[in-house]
DNA sequence: TTGAAAGCGTTACCAA
DNA sequence: TTGGTAACGCTTTCAA
């Protein structure tokens, strides 16, 4: 009744009044001022539903929150969500979204919004190697822009920080500092970024000449840290372990691992160094600061909203991608290896 | 093209496939049969677009996140939303989600999805006494559900933690351990649940006979408390402060405080009690592990669902509300005040 | 118990 | 440059 009350009121067409609009040409100059105005005066807005009906999309995006264990106030989703907001308002994009917990439940949340064609796209995050959503989405040839890349046969726009590289780099700033034994302590879950950061580590042991043996994998949360790193202080006979630094996957996980550290009277940065990887608000505000990576998640979020409005207007999404670089923070959890003992040897001081 | 494709092939009217579909009586059950098998062979979903253009309402809710200085990454709403996005998928509802700095941009977010009728109603959190959402939204005779309370003159439907009741019961156990000189940081920002808390700090304070006037006010993050407590540490002139507890108004706050201490060498739980509110997950893994408060962040969010669809129904919003209560966490920031010195003593040992 | 028809608000095609 | 008309898919009278 919106589009009818301007038509009236200005005694044209509704079609004139939608064209005026729609910023269409075929307009006089004069009709759409008069129209404008209207419109403005009486502060129209399009129906959205009839929108959609009409024109078949729906002009809205979808993003589904991964829940589950230490998936469910990862504040990553949260920064991600708030940078994709405003991006998607101004590409007249609205977002809706769901949670659900990887397996059946996410494809389905995934089905519900594609058949009830409540989007025209999604946004994905925290891509898994083998990635469910990756193939189902392809499939039914329904566009998205991905966080994190997973090994589809067919490419797929997506953003992605280059974790490899700059763990590479954090792995090398530990062995000039002079360590000879670092560890990884992997997420688990299959999880894309994972994957990446641990060959960076692995790959800057290896060029250094030193062997990548010392992986330990654990729920990417705050308590997978803790419990890793418990079980692994625990679990050493003296003389067995030598590991003088964690790179962990993770902030949230490198909490853990500063946490159970402590308990055991370790001071990280002296006794053993431990590097985290995201840089969240309270990363510069543990016991000590840690030492980490920042990823530039806002950006990267404008980023995504960027490529899908493109892959929207047609363009090819096998071409779209860009990888963006992660900067170290140097903090105080992490230091020189000189100072340092070997765990067991610490551990039978302190105990 | 759905309810016609299925129609069709039946050779039933459309009209009677929708009534079929719909659950209404006047169907054969014949009939019903045959063209519920068909639409589960063809995995028919009805058209959202057409569906609320024809029946005048959305079928979906607004969740406008606050974004700016410290509220872009709060668990809390990551917590919210994980929580509310089963509960209402579960009664067919949709979550749009946007985010906007508190403000005109803000207030302009809500009249962007009330105007495009892109919701039926909304979801509020973070309340501030005087919130201009509750005005607009009251006005606009738009249905909400809040998380937290604030100042309006007419009543509306909220679920709210008792935030004054926890937060006095942990001020008696901190006068309990024997400090009398008590401090409670609150939030900046006009937040309704810091407001809460405090007068539960002072109601407890007062009760004890003591007095309340060691107040502070921080940016809810981990910044403002670190900042906040940094401030105190240094500007007391010896003999001046004798703090000897802080009750932080959240744990993402006692974070902060906790690194400003450990920064001036004080141990919390020793030297200075700290207690927190929220339990978020870091807050199990701080150096020492925080004393805080859990509120049932899930479960509200699924109240606050509950609500939502029982006014949309047509219920009274001014009748419905939920105070739930809180849980103290005992952990490792808080204790006994007969081990501790006054501040300033102990900042004249270690410093 | 079924069907025909109208209409929700919009856009697009075609004709004027 | 403008307007008439149809159509998007659905629900809801009203009649049969």
């Amino acid at each position: 009744m919106s589009l009818s009350r301007i038509s009236r009121k200005l005694d044209l067409s509704i079609t004139t009044v939608s064209r005026a609009l729609g910023g269409h040409s075929d307009v006089s100059s004069a009709t759409r001022a008069r129209v404008e105005a209207e419109a403005l005066r009486i502060d129209y807005r399009p129906h959205e539903g009839a929108r959609r009906l009409r024109r078949g999309r729906a002009d809205a995006v979808g993003l589904i929150l991964p829940t589950g264990i230490g998936r469910f106030d990862d504040p990553f989703f949260l920064r991600l969500l708030s940078a994709v907001g405003p991006a998607l308002a101004e590409a007249g994009l609205d977002l809706l979204v769901s949670s659900a917990p990887p397996g059946d439940a996410e494809l389905a949340a995934y089905r519900h919004m594609v058949e009830g064609r409540k989007v025209d796209a999604f946004l994905l995050a925290r891509m898994r190697v083998r990635d469910a959503r990756v193939d189902y989405l392809q499939n039914a040839a329904v566009p998205f822009v991905a966080h994190g890349r997973s090994s589809s046969k067919r490419p797929y726009a997506f953003v992605d920080t280059d974790g490899t590289q700059v763990v590479a780099q954090a792995t090398s700033r530990l062995i000039g500092f002079g360590h000879r034994s670092i560890a990884f302590l992997a997420a688990s879950g299959d999880l894309s970024f994972s994957i990446a950061r641990e060959s960076g580590w692995r790959q800057a042991l290896t060029e250094a000449g030193l062997i990548a043996t010392a992986i330990f994998q654990a729920e990417p949360t705050e308590a997978g840290g803790f419990d890793a790193m418990h079980a692994l202080l625990c679990s050493v006979a003296p003389g067995d372990l030598q590991v003088s630094a964690v790179v962990c996957a993770t902030d949230r996980m490198a909490v853990g691992v500063l946490h159970a550290l402590a308990e055991t009277g370790l001071r990280a940065g002296r006794d053993i160094s431990v590097i985290g990887f995201d840089d969240h608000a309270f990363s510069t505000h543990t016991a000590p600061p840690l030492t980490t990576i920042a990823q530039p998640i806002e950006a990267a979020g404008r980023r995504m909203v960027a490529m899908l409005t493109q892959i929207l207007a047609g363009a090819d999404p096998e071409t779209l991608f860009e990888i963006m670089s992660a900067q170290l923070i140097a903090r105080a959890s992490d230091g020189p290896a000189a100072e340092q003992s070997r765990i067991e040897t610490t551990k039978g001081q302190t105990l």
